[in-house]
DNA sequence: CGAGGAATTGATTTCCATCAATGACGGTGG
DNA sequence: CCACCGTCATTGATGGAAATCAATTCCTCG
């Protein structure tokens, strides 16, 4: 998906992220799209600043920038709702800041499952330790900026210790205090 | 400055920065303030998700909430700068997450160096290459994730090939080029 | 002048990247 | 059906970047 549109985008179904092409050819993605949630940025600019990609089969729901701003004229409850909404963003953003810039690599991925977990919970009523998280380990590794073959060893000592495991696009918890001491952010 | 109030608020003169205390006792500085910045955080919550504390002598502006609430109802494009700078605010902490995941130390601090200087570029109308940056070598350490003393390490070998040299309180920048081939984000 | 925080510098250790090889699948086509 | 691929994951060996530990110097300020 390309980065420009009169479009606003809301997440139906399926998994994607946002990223950040750096010069050097590495990717950094910034986050992960469920569904519910909607594409911030294209809210108010054309051109977003990041681009998008599809990890599993999506459907996504769209609506013209202009029409959106004909019902805020309305009904200003939408506009303070689409705050609420940046302001998460913003929170979100912030949380990786610190992971990324304070925590070893077994703490930034425990504090990326923890943080993918809480999203899932957030909108399932089923909750279960077991949770559908279609990445591979490439995109783990874009994520919290290690190598793929570093996240490999991550995971192997997360499985020996019997604090979680992910694989074949489940991943199972099976140690949420330690995961917590690992990776929470208070 | 702690956490809560029912203000709005609005940076007047000074720099001050945004940060999170990390449970094993370091911080991230999630971003500076200068001097025209909006505390995005306090337009909605009353609750700020981060703390904030002053670097230089400050003068803030405040507001009520409520107050600014009631002047939206009459207003709506007020609503719709605010969400401007939440949208500026949102793509900052982006590039901040990808600087942090994807760079190497020299990289961050060039980075670091850029952010500041265009920020500081747009406020004032002159255009030297020296800037007013009240930061200690502690204060980049937290910002980008490295020790204070890595900080001394790098900032003294951009002295050395004569790219940058931060001393005194004045980032004074020699070679712009060199400064963006490392720390640029496309 | 002395004290204490900030910066610099050197020595050593640790963590993660890099390089390289191997194994496990799933799909494709002969 | 099975040989051949490409992708993904795992594992080992090595190197390098930054952390840590430890002095020492440089300030500013009382």
């Amino acid at each position: 998906m390309n980065q420009t549109s009169p479009d606003v985008y809301v997440f139906c179904a399926g998994w994607g992220f946002r990223f950040l092409q750096m010069p050097n050819g590495r990717r950094q993605i910034l986050g992960f799209l469920l569904p519910g949630d909607v594409l911030a940025g294209s809210l108010l600019h054309e051109r977003l600043h990041f681009s998008v990609k599809a990890l599993t089969a999506i459907q996504v729901s769209t609506m013209k920038r202009a029409e959106l701003h004909a019902r805020v004229a309305k009904n200003l409850r939408i506009l303070w709702t689409a705050a609420e909404c940046c302001a998460g963003e913003a929170k979100a953003a912030d949380e990786t800041i610190a992971a990324l810039g304070q925590f070893s690599a077994e703490e930034r991925i425990a504090h990326l499952f923890l943080q993918l977990m809480k999203r899932i919970a957030d909108r399932n009523v089923i909750r279960d330790e077991r949770y559908r998280v279609p990445l591979r380990q490439q995109h783990i590794a874009d994520a919290v900026g290690l190598t793929p073959v570093h996240v490999s060893r991550v995971l192997s000592t997360f499985r020996e210790r019997r604090v979680a495991d992910l694989s074949n696009g489940v991943l199972e918890v099976f140690d949420l205090r330690e995961l917590q001491r690992l990776g929470a952010l208070n």
